[in-house]
DNA sequence: TCTTATTGTGTTAATATGACGCAATGTAAT
DNA sequence: ATTACATTGCGTCATATTAACACAATAAGA
């Protein structure tokens, strides 16, 4: 089978394309229905749930990887991607998780730099949910979005890594103006404010957080309203390329 | 010469201990006579200074790693350590620089595991000036403070790692009270403000200074005054440790 | 047409911030 | 000893920012 073949070659000769030891784990965060999500792999082989996540090849720089990588999850190709922590636990390792599949592609343990301990990169990249079309890599069946409020067990300290996701972007919110990576284009000022009290986990009041957005200069209002909603229609709102990009580097001055 | 055979050996043998192409570069961060420093080492064998790094050992966490090389560097235990970054270009590399040494050692390039790329680790160390006791490392002839004022061009993408660094700590200063780490026990609200308008570079009101640290609870204002000093003389302030750790965590809440 | 949930905008009181005044203090010069 | 002076500690005030809340406008559905 043309499958196995291929995972058998990747054990036994990946090496030979990618830097040892090095992995890269990623965190997908998109919003959607007033969810914050995040994409997850269904292994064929194993029970639990992972990251995506792939390898830096010999001469590829980590970033390239990590964008190349999901590229393929996603379809996407410019992606707001950034790394936000190292884990390096000695322990941290697919042994465990490959003995079985070792086994039965008889392939000794030895044999194999997977077997080799791992650090791994953390990325967390913010994505529209709406452009994405979720593609499972060749170990895994699935490729999915999970809430971020029921997230199962995962593989490895893929929790871990994820948790510490949501810290750095929790953090980042408050002074980066990073809810337009994770909007369409246009989108109302209340699904704006979900998204802001869904990823800092709590109610804001409506009238000072239009206020607040609005102050940063950051906003612009258009004149089209959203369409089949009941009661008031809200308007549409767009994200100033310009003053974003200014934002993104000098901060927003303000707290939520 | 027993130096050259130990250099020799790593160079030949450094991979049975320590992981191929990860490497760890520590900005330690020090504050003296109103001045930010960082330590540098100045190499036997290159022209330019460079940041004091190491590797990581085949089973060692690379926070251990940054703590054993600063233990090495500065005599200290126990350092406010963080990682902050990644460099990862695929052209950093240790190559050009070892040429000459692998030539005049009789090493063939394609012998050594420092020939190979290399990823490095950035770790950001704030550590209390008048602790630390520099000591060069084997490569080195001298570990000495450099005002951040007053740094040469160094080793690598080196530049780039401390201009890293220095960002990062000015962006955690505005939410965290690092200043702990980089003042000793007890310290003058002069001092402390010098600090403050050192890393982020700019001037302060004095007394909005004052009234602010203050407000945040997480200074003791102590009886004594510091001695032998010109004109009148300021009293000694502490950091109340349990506030401070818990500051850490959640953030002092104002900006400066 | 009326009800109702939701949106857009305004008001106000409390709080935080920035700019500055002034007396107290301790060293050094006279 | 007296005085000059740079610096510290504490206070004031005008202004900006924030939090809490009121109310009218809007559009779907009864």
């Amino acid at each position: 089978m043309e499958f196995e073949k291929q995972i058998k070659n990747h054990f036994l000769k990946g090496h030979e394309i990618f830097l040892r030891h090095i992995s890269i784990d990623c965190v997908v965060f998109g919003f959607h229905e007033n969810e914050l999500r995040a994409l997850l792999l269904k292994s064929r082989v194993f029970d639990k749930l992972s990251l995506p996540g792939g390898f830096v090849m010999l001469d590829e720089a980590m970033d390239a990887a990590a964008h190349r990588i999901l590229k393929e999850r996603t379809g996407l190709d410019k992606i707001f991607l950034q790394q936000f922590h190292v884990f390096s636990d000695p322990l941290r390792s697919h042994r465990k998780l490959l003995l079985d599949l070792f086994k039965e592609m008889k392939v000794a343990p030895g044999e194999s730099w997977m077997f080799e301990r791992f650090i791994s990169a953390g990325y967390s990249a913010l994505v529209d949910f709406t452009k994405v079309k979720p593609m499972p890599d060749i170990l895994s069946e699935t490729c999915q979005w999970f809430s971020i409020k029921d997230i199962p067990e995962l593989a490895l300290d893929h929790n871990l890594i994820l948790e510490k996701a949501l810290e750095h972007l929790r953090l980042q919110l408050n002074y980066q103006p990073v809810g337009y990576n994770l909007l369409p284009l246009k989108f109302t000022m209340p699904e704006l404010q979900a998204l802001y009290e869904t990823v800092l986990d709590r109610k804001l009041d409506r009238r000072n957080f239009h206020r607040k957005m609005m102050s940063t200069g950051i906003l612009i209002k258009l004149k089209e309203t959203k369409k089949g909603v009941a009661h008031k229609a809200p308007f549409y709102y767009k994200f100033d390329l310009h003053k974003y990009e200014k934002a993104l580097k000098v901060g927003m001055g303000f707290q939520l």
